[in-house]
RNA sequence: GGCGGUUUGGCGGAAUUGGUAGACGCGCUCGACUCAAAAUCGAGUUCCUUGUGAGUGUGGGUUCGAUUCCCACAGCCGCUACCA
């Protein structure tokens, strides 16, 4: 499109007013102690989740959140808040690694120039972001915090008295040993199973194995030496406190299932011929009756022990089968049971019974204690295993009548359509032995496990007893036999913190002698070396340790090799923008304690991606957490309110990929149609936090809006057209709209509904252009309520306007949001809405605050009323003044 | 399998202390301007068997009145997955 054929001039002002918001730093927020800071005015800390600075550049997806949060910041800042609305880049990551590897060009050069594009793209959409408070998380000055932080927390433990985090010297202070204490620092080491690609020369994160496998990469299972975070003394906290957030419900659900809380008991089983006991975990102490077997995870480390000869060569031919696959396999592929028997008997210690201890791929070792009681009659799983391997199966919960009805006529279909004769005989029998608990377990193709809660059979002193009581009869007769304990169990672990790869965190740790010791503050921030060759060794050691120089150290020290996982940097960024020059520490006191909310999240709005509702908003609440313990931040949640935007999926409905072809760039879309354009477009799409598709239509939509405001004002000559008047506004519908514009805008705003407000000014600006006439004062109102939404175009009009009638030109920017004018939203007239029988038969005008009578009698009038209640009786009237009257006759 | 979200014209969507369903935009139709087209402006646009008609995923319920509240079910999307 050639320039003058632009419906207006985007593409010279828009350049123009970011230039000028740069070098006059327009939008820089003050901190206290600097001369421009107004202890007048209230905070506010408006957040997006930095981008990933890839190679690809900036894409649709970026723009949605980030332009609801130049709205709102834009409109704070009108209201008089001092806004905190930075942007940084979240820079570590294996890509760059991997890219370095391809090219042997150092990872710092290829983030710098990918950290370059998105600046220019970012800064080409006109975000209000304070500039001077970018961070990168692979800047050296914001790696030495990292690092610091870390420290903190490897120099921390949980004290369970006082259900929080304390300084590892008052473990010290009390006398303790260095073993004792390194076996509570919050930070650890430890051998743990994980997930180790040989190819990609690194352990991978559980969640990460699928995205990489799935991109060709090998991963397997080794045992390794991680540095581990102590997250799981955090589980209760990060349930409990998730209450006192204002996040949508299905994310705070998201987390709490992903820490997984259970309630119930470990039970000690004493294993026959053996004088050790192995526990089991289950949330059904009540069924302890019922528990005809036993399950052991493969890698159970007693079962070994317990395995006899005859079954030996069997039990290690399944371990082996187990071991190459992955969890995720477990899963997935593996939906039949599969098992083997170990030979060895535990003893129930309810009831003395013998029972058999298998070892079986559904049973987790990672989860409980990886042991598991079974309990086929009332559990899925365990159900399906003893049919498969006709174990006995017991009931002890009575089920319910029509359960058992459905049971028994499930029974009976399936035998007619088998056309076999029953063996076990009557329809009678089968319910006798449902309602009783005696379960067959041949031919049970007919039944599932009664998992429904209920009253305990079978089950000598609990009989009777509802399951909720049984569950606490139960813990308490365990624990008087000293045969288990209450247990409450959590699916989250301990976080797996180390990484083998080049482009992360060094830690700040160093070893001698098999021991690990803090790096001083003053030798931080510690940078990974250069190397010149990033290509993975296929070994498991870190890609560090080929700089030999750097590791190893004097009088016998070595550096730790490991580095930190990207999730490091994102945990604490938010905290640094507060403060971010600050080389004295990660972040001032005046400045932490400035930015702090009365509420318990620090940051009053994080916008972003579902993706991260779990993993990064997990941890970095754990890391948050962590520094209120320890007094380095006023509260104790980080993130007070959170909106997830929804996807924008291509103009196909579906997700956006290369592959499909169907992705949209945004620099193509702000060359064709200007930034204000796809900013406008990005909210006009839908409800922020809907998942809509990309309509370039659309886009043309909100542009051909942009273009009408514009001239509104500016002639094809780009002087201030004569339809803008000076004189005040005399047409009172205009002035209504106006106001209520100005209204509904804000309102908007606060509530994130974007779309709606924009739908409002483009009322607005056609009851402007069905006006003919501008008034100049309620223009600019109008624009200025526009300029969060479109701030050039705005902008530009505005100061076109401000100088053609010799007004202060001061820029909207630094307006003040207008007041909307009550009197001018009253509506004297309506168009009362008359049905009958509910149904709408007509519209009358009428004074708003007509009587009812009145109302009545002018509804009467109406010849189509008169029509439809001629001869009929009038039973009922309903009227709501202003809005409807339903006559109701019969 | 579990959890969450969602379902309204040809399309994106609007409307909830229950009160005119379809705001606003796209698309389409017609008109004006033009030699013509684009752009722009104006009018119209839920559907049909044009009726005292039907209609917000389906079926029921409450109500003078239901997109909105209640019950049951279904489709689509996302996340998660043998968690004992």
């Amino acid at each position: 499109m050639s320039e003058s054929r632009k419906p207006f001039p985007f593409s010279q002002f828009e350049p123009k007013w970011q230039s000028r918001w740069d070098a006059e730093n327009t939008f820089r927020t003050p901190n206290p102690g600097e001369a421009s800071f107004d202890a007048t005015k209230p905070k506010y800390y408006v957040l997006d989740m930095f981008p990933y600075p890839s190679g690809a550049g900036l894409h649709v997806g970026h723009p949605e959140g980030y332009t609801a949060t130049d709205i709102i910041g834009r409109y704070k800042r009108m209201r008089g808040f001092n806004v905190l609305h930075p942007m940084g880049y979240d820079s570590f990551g294996l890509p760059a690694e991997q890219y370095a590897i391809k090219t042997g060009q150092h990872p710092a050069i290829t983030t710098a120039a990918n950290i370059e594009t998105f600046r220019r793209q970012l800064k080409s959409l006109g975000f209000a972001y304070d500039w001077e408070r970018e961070i990168a998380t692979t800047d050296p000055e914001y790696v030495r915090w990292t690092q610091w932080i870390f420290l903190e927390i490897y120099n921390s433990y949980f004290c369970e008295e006082a259900n929080r985090a304390r300084p590892i010297s008052e473990l010290e202070a009390k006398g303790w040993s260095r073993e004792q204490i390194d076996a509570e620092r919050l930070a650890f080491v430890a051998d743990t199973p994980v997930w180790w690609s040989p190819d990609l020369g690194t352990v991978l994160a559980n969640e990460e194995v699928e995205e990489w496998k799935s991109k060709g990469h090998t991963v397997e299972r080794r045992p390794l030496r991680q540095w581990m975070l102590r997250i799981t003394k955090y589980a209760q906290r990060l349930i409990d406190e998730l209450d006192t957030l204002d996040w949508p419900e299905g994310i705070k659900l998201l987390q709490k299932n992903w820490i997984g809380r259970s309630e119930g008991a470990e039970v000690k089983f004493q294993i026959l011929n053996y004088n050790f006991q192995i526990e089991v975990f289950t949330t059904r102490p009540d069924t302890l009756f019922g528990a005809t077997y036993m399950v052991l995870a493969p890698e159970h480390p007693y079962v070994p022990l317990i395995t006899t000869e005859e079954n030996k060569s069997a039990v290690e031919t399944y371990q082996k089968s187990i071991s190459s696959k992955s969890d995720l396999d477990r899963g997935d592929l593996n939906k039949d049971k599969s098992g083997v028997f170990t030979g060895a008997y535990a003893v129930n210690p309810v009831n003395g019974e013998q029972i058999p201890i298998w070892i079986a791929d559904y049973v987790m070792m990672g989860y409980g204690t990886g042991a598991i009681m079974a309990v086929p009659a009332h559990d899925d799983r365990d159900f399906e295993f003893a049919t498969k391997f006709k174990l006995p199966i017991r009931g002890v919960i009575q089920p319910k009548e029509d359960w058992v009805n459905l049971a028994v006529k499930q029974y009976l279909d399936l035998s007619s359509s088998i056309d076999s004769v029953s063996t076990y005989a009557e329809e009678d029998e089968i319910k006798h032995r449902l309602e009783h608990g005696v379960w067959i377990y041949d031919k049970l193709a007919f039944v599932q496990a009664y998992t429904e809660l209920g009253v305990s059979i079978n089950s000598g002193f609990l009989d009777g007893l509802t399951t909720a009581e049984a569950k606490s009869k139960m813990i308490d007769w365990l624990v008087s036999n000293n045969q288990g304990k209450r247990k409450i169990q959590f699916k989250l672990r301990d976080w797996l913190f180390s990484r083998q790869r080049y482009w992360g965190e060094p830690f700040p740790i160093i070893w001698k002698d098999g021991q690990h010791y803090a790096l001083p503050d003053d030798q931080l921030p510690l940078l990974a070396p250069p190397l010149d060759d990033y290509k993975p060794s296929g070994t498991p050691d870190p890609l560090l340790s080929k700089a030999t120089e750097w590791v190893n150290l004097p009088d016998g020290f070595t550096r730790e090799t490991n580095t930190m996982p990207q999730w490091a940097g994102s945990c604490w960024y938010y905290l640094r923008y507060c403060d971010n020059k600050n080389s004295d520490r990660f972040i001032s006191k005046e400045a932490e304690s400035y930015w702090t909310s009365e509420k318990p999240g620090m940051v009053d709005l994080y916008v972003g991606g579902t993706e991260h509702a779990v993993l990064h908003l997990l941890y970095a609440r754990f890391w948050h957490k962590v520094l209120f313990d320890l007094g380095h931040v006023g509260t104790p949640e980080p993130f007070q309110k959170l909106v997830n935007q929804g996807l924008i999926l291509g103009e196909d409905g579906q997700k956006m990929s290369k592959s499909r072809g169907n992705v949209v760039n945004p620099d193509d879309v702000v060359k064709e149609y200007g930034a204000d354009s796809l900013r406008l477009y990005e909210m006009f799409m839908g409800p922020l936090e809907q998942v809509k598709p990309w309509q370039m239509k659309g886009v043309e939509g909100v542009s051909r809006f942009l273009a009408r405001v514009w001239r509104l004002a500016i002639t094809e000559e780009g002087e201030v057209s004569d339809k803008v008047v000076s004189e005040a506004c005399t047409d009172k519908e205009l002035s209504r709209v106006v106001h209520e514009t100005i209204k509904k805008v804000g309102e908007d705003i606060e509530k994130l509904s974007f779309n709606t407000a924009i739908s409002q000014m483009m009322i607005c600006t056609n009851a402007f252009t069905q006006a003919g006439k501008v008034p100049v004062k309620e223009f600019i109102q109008f624009l200025t309520v526009l300029n969060p939404f479109a701030p050039h175009l705005s902008e530009e009009i505005n100061e076109h306007v401000t100088k053609a009638f010799n007004l202060p030109t001061a820029s909207l920017s630094e307006s003040v949001w207008p007041m909307y004018d009550e009197q001018a939203l009253v509506r004297t007239e309506c168009e009362l809405v008359v049905q009958v029988n509910g149904k709408l038969r007509d519209r009358i005008w009428m004074a708003m605050d007509a009587s009812e009578d009145d109302a009545k009698a002018l509804a009467f009038t109406s010849e189509k009323i008169k029509e439809l209640t001629e001869g009929k009786e009038l039973r009922k009237v309903i009227y709501v003044p202003g809005k409807i009257m339903n006559l109701v006759v019969s």
